[in-house]
DNA sequence: ACATTTACGTCAGTCATGTTGACTTTTTTC
DNA sequence: GAAAAAAGTCAACATGACTGACGTAAATGT
């Protein structure tokens, strides 16, 4: 089974077409060992690209978080950020209200259910998440052109999507694509003030 | 479901004919949020498999963090720990006594230089570690299996070492090879009473 | 030999971000 | 009108990071 190369330096370099050996529980550290490691260090450079920026402002990471699921779903009730972040409401709430006091989220009563108060970015705030994910964007993109085939960005998401856990799956496929669609459809309904400013 | 292409799926491949929107506030979302989503939410189950285990012993995650990597590179010094996770001595001394203390790790004078502290983990230690890896390399096995092809293992490796640093990559290949180079060693010469297949 | 540097540890304080639990207000729903 | 839901708030606490200062032992350089 860790008849997988071991030695050859560039074992990580090289793709290698080597077995994953199927003993889930007991051994079988070798070939995974590094993968584990290697999205430890991969993970640990991507969070940390807005860092500078987010300094500029006395924000942390929590900041960018919530900025950018704001700016995905503009109109998101807080319930829906609670859901998504899995974090409590009282850690929310400070990072909100900084957000919202410093003018980069805007919170309005819903329409028809008042109770709810519905969640926009500021466009000091869109300007800011643009970016954050231009950022962060500029990493994926090299690192996929590094790749080289036209088929790496499918296996990464492919990846990535089978990484998560599979009950996580639909939530998150669908929150993507309804803010990927209506995204779309803001572009569309009204093309190009940005990027300009 | 894994074609979560919601635009035109033009944008990457003209990702190198185009120019990469490089500079920030560009357009260029579409294609590349979707991936920045996809790590969080990935990365998140990912370290959160073995809070459960953890949270037995009374640990957090930067325990994890810390017999990981002495159990991956046994005999490290301190330093190298500090280089490698990236925190205070402060930070690390907390945690590492608590592994100390509950004899998990052993920490031993160096021969040559005895001002050292060199780390090892111990069978209790080690057994821990191998809980952790054989935890989320479960989670490997599972996206790579479903994600098809022999090639699914080399293609995430490839996209993962892509997504670090540059600067990085040499500092942290040398490790992984380094420590994968000592463990094989190890299994050669004294081959566990533990190791399946 | 002595000064400097290195490796490690520790005290003291702070910050960011998470947690529980309890409670209130407003509003919708049954 | 009672119950439930959405949001906000206060208080207390845990974790894991940080800085700065200081101490001690051992290696190293002149």
């Amino acid at each position: 089974m860790t008849d997988v190369n071991v030695s050859p330096p560039s074992r990580l370099a090289e793709g290698d077409s080597g077995q994953p050996a199927r003993s889930a529980g007991a051994a079988a550290s070798p070939p995974l060992v590094d993968i584990i490691e290697l999205f430890f260090f991969a993970y640990r450079n991507f969070v940390s690209d807005p860092d500078e920026i987010l300094a500029r402002f006395g924000f942390g990471r929590a900041h960018h978080r919530v900025l950018h699921f704001v700016n995905r779903h503009p109109g998101m009730r807080v319930t829906d950020l609670l859901d998504i972040l899995r974090i409590t409401k009282q850690s929310l709430g400070r990072v909100l209200r900084e957000l919202v006091d410093q003018g980069f989220i805007d919170s309005r009563a819903g329409s028809s259910d008042r109770r709810q108060r519905l969640l926009y970015v500021t466009p000091k705030g869109e300007a800011l998440a643009r970016d954050f994910v231009a950022l962060q964007s500029a990493r994926i993109e090299r690192a996929l052109a590094e790749c080289g085939g036209p088929e790496a960005l499918g296996n990464a998401r492919r990846f990535l999507v089978s990484m998560i856990d599979p009950e996580d799956r639909g939530p998150i496929e669908k929150f993507i694509t309804r803010a990927d669609r209506a995204a779309e459809e803001l572009r569309r309904l009204a093309p190009g003030p940005r990027s300009g400013g």
